[in-house]
RNA sequence: GCACCCGUAGCUCAGCUGGAUAGAGUGUCGCCCUCCGAAGGCGAAGGUCACAGGUUCGAAUCCUGUCGGGUGCGCCA
């Protein structure tokens, strides 16, 4: 699906072809003098630098090939050389009036990793940025035809298992596991709670951090765990188990699935025959008791350590684990592209492993990149805390959300009627809608301060905004099916309709943008900005009581191209819309 | 110390492959519901785009430096 601007440059640069000018002069934009006209080519001033030629003259030469063209209604040169471009009116109708078709596939796919949270430890806000940009990339990115597969790669191989592993040994909760004697099988029943695991892993890392032994030991289960003592296995499995259906639900409740539940130690009997490989050659050596890969460059202007294969104590690394998740993409579906949405913070690691991977040819034909993001600050600009100093885990913060959407729709005096599971199903979408949209509409790389107050705000440039605008949309079509109305494709009768059809034309050329951006801030900027414009047709015409039979069908069709684009683009962000509010 | 990210309206943020008058939301002040949902619409006020240089016909955007904030710099993830 090609859009507006994509079709008029072309004709632009055809223009510009013509003239024996290179034809990337001739980009068309949204022209930022609204009040001047529609689209604006400023190609013929960047041109004249190059072909040494008045920018005026060059632009007349194109004004006039463009001239020659019926789409355009208007041609006309301004200030110094800029081109202004509108639209012929049949044009617009004719173009919003096709029917709409899935962008077919595009012969690429992807894998994108979550970076997903530790095992045994409960998800928190901080863990949000991921869910919600990436389950928008892997929507957007499906939404252009990439064959995506997404992995929620949980952290369930590092060091905190072996510190999971040896408290429960101290504290004798399990000693069957730390029997070496027995030879299983181990009980199916886990011998401890989610609950459990949530108290007794901060206690065993603060207890690693205060006491160097502690943390040897720490280090000798991961190492042991890592290299198959079985009852450690078995208990790392009840870790995995338990902690898998605690994080399904949560990531249910936020309406973000994977296709993969995959994890570091899912890759675990590739690591040996990796290492192997790296060793033979000649790219893995022995360095201060570890084995390590330098992947430092001569022209670095920093600092770039090596990544550590295995440490000094016989445990592998996340950058082991990732190097061979890299493997195991490449032999499952060989991928064009992997997108980590990861904090940004760990924008090291990743060059790191990406240079290991690529040096040593692991990535096949996969451009391996991080999408980063800012991290996320309380209003006093430190990383986010509760008023407690804990973090505020992500269940509590859905049920904040949800409560204070309940508030509202108390306060409005809305939805008394509706049955309660109705009531508190639209509560849950406005609260998780306003979440996700409020992250996502900041810039990916920024940090941004997480604001409760900010956040539960239902006005305004919101995700409640945008679902409104939708529910009214339904309300009228409903309506309007009721009455045996018919629709029927747009017409221009009015500024409002222009600006909002101009709009609609628009998005094919925001999805591209926002892809290869790796950006859903621009789709927010786009959802935004049609609710704007609808509102503004909304209540600048009436659409039921229209007496002009052919009229009120051509509004009510615009109202269904809205509901549709609106509806298209709040799903790439994840934002359901309730039937009615 | 070195490297990366950032500094735009009172507040929260867009804009950053250079283009005409720097935008939005919120907050403040006005106006608009006997008519399709007012979680809405219209309008006003609010800016030396941190600072100083440079490149350019043209800089919030590119380059250099200064100040301020954040982050990262083998055996955590």
């Amino acid at each position: 699906m090609t859009g507006l601007v994509q079709e008029l440059s072309a004709i632009a640069e055809a223009a510009f072809a013509a003239e024996g000018i290179p034809e990337s002069f001739g980009q068309v934009q949204v022209s930022d003098r609204p009040d001047l006209a529609q689209f604006q080519c400023n190609g013929a001033l960047a041109a004249a630098r190059q072909v040494k030629a008045n920018p005026r003259q060059i632009a007349e030469k194109i004004a006039a090939r463009l001239r020659d063209n019926p789409i355009f209604a208007k041609v006309e040169i301004a200030g110094p050389g800029f081109i202004n471009l509108d639209v012929a009116d049949a044009a617009l109708v004719e173009r919003v009036s096709r029917p709409k078709s899935a962008v077919p596939p595009n012969g690429r796919s992807m894998v994108i990793d979550f970076g997903g949270p530790n095992i045994a430890k409960p998800m928190h806000v901080g863990h949000l940025r991921s869910a919600i940009i990436g389950d928008s990339l892997q929507r957007l990115f499906r939404a252009n035809g990439w064959r995506v597969t997404s992995d929620v790669h949980l952290g369930d191989w590092g060091l905190q298992m072996g510190q999971l592993i040896s408290e429960i040994g101290r504290r004798g909760l399990a000693p069957i596991y730390f029997d070496a004697a027995f030879s299983g099988p181990y009980p199916e029943q886990s011998p401890v709670t989610m609950d459990d695991l949530e108290e007794i892993y901060p206690a065993a890392s603060a207890a690693c951090k205060a006491d160097p032994a502690r943390l040897e030991e720490a280090r000798r289960a991961t190492a042991e765990l890592q290299s198959g003592r079985p009852g450690y296995r078995a208990l790392w499995q009840h870790f995995f188990n338990v902690s898998e259906r605690g994080l399904v639900r949560e990531y249910d409740s936020l309406g973000v699935h994977f296709d993969l539940w995959k994890g570091e130690a899912s890759v675990d009997a590739l690591i040996p025959p990796l290492i192997d490989t790296l060793k033979r050659g000649g790219l893995a050596r022995e360095s201060e008791g570890a084995l390590i890969v330098d992947v430092a460059e001569p022209d670095d202007k920093k600092e770039v350590p090596p990544v550590i294969l295995v440490k000094s104590d016989g445990a592998v690394n996340y950058a082991t684990t990732d190097l061979a998740t890299i493997v195991d993409r490449v032999a499952e579906q060989d991928p064009d592209l992997i997108l980590y949405v990861v904090d940004q913070r760990q924008h090291l690691h990743f060059e790191q492993v990406f240079r290991a991977a690529r040096k040593a040819h692991l990535n096949g034909k996969a451009v391996l990149e991080h999408a980063g993001f800012g991290t996320m600050n309380g209003t006093d600009g430190k990383p986010f805390k509760t008023r407690a100093g804990g973090v505020m885990k992500l269940y509590d913060l859905i049920s904040t959300m949800a409560a204070e959407a309940k508030k509202r729709l108390a306060e409005q005096g809305l939805a008394n009627d509706y049955p309660e599971s109705e009531h508190a199903e639209i509560a849950r979408k406005v609260g998780i809608g306003a979440l996700k949209f409020a992250d996502l509409s900041n810039f990916r790389l920024t940090d941004y301060v997480f604001d409760l107050e900010r956040f539960t705000r239902f006005e305004g440039k919101t995700g409640p905004y945008l679902q409104y605008a939708a529910v009214r949309i339904q309300s009228i079509l409903r309506k309007a099916a009721d009455e045996g109305h018919e629709s029927s494709p747009p017409v221009i009768r009015s500024p409002e309709e222009r600006a909002l059809i101009l709009h609609l034309l628009a998005l094919p050329e925001k999805m591209r943008a926002a892809e290869d951006n790796r950006a859903p801030n621009i789709l927010c900027e786009y959802a935004f900005e049609l609710a704007q414009k609808f509102s503004r047709f909304y209540s600048e015409h009436h659409i039921l009581s229209e007496s002009d039979a052919a009229l009120r069908a051509a509004r009510l069709g615009l109202c269904e191209s809205t509901l549709s684009a609106l509806g298209a683009v709040l799903d790439i962000l994840g934002i359901e819309i309730p039937e009615r509010m």
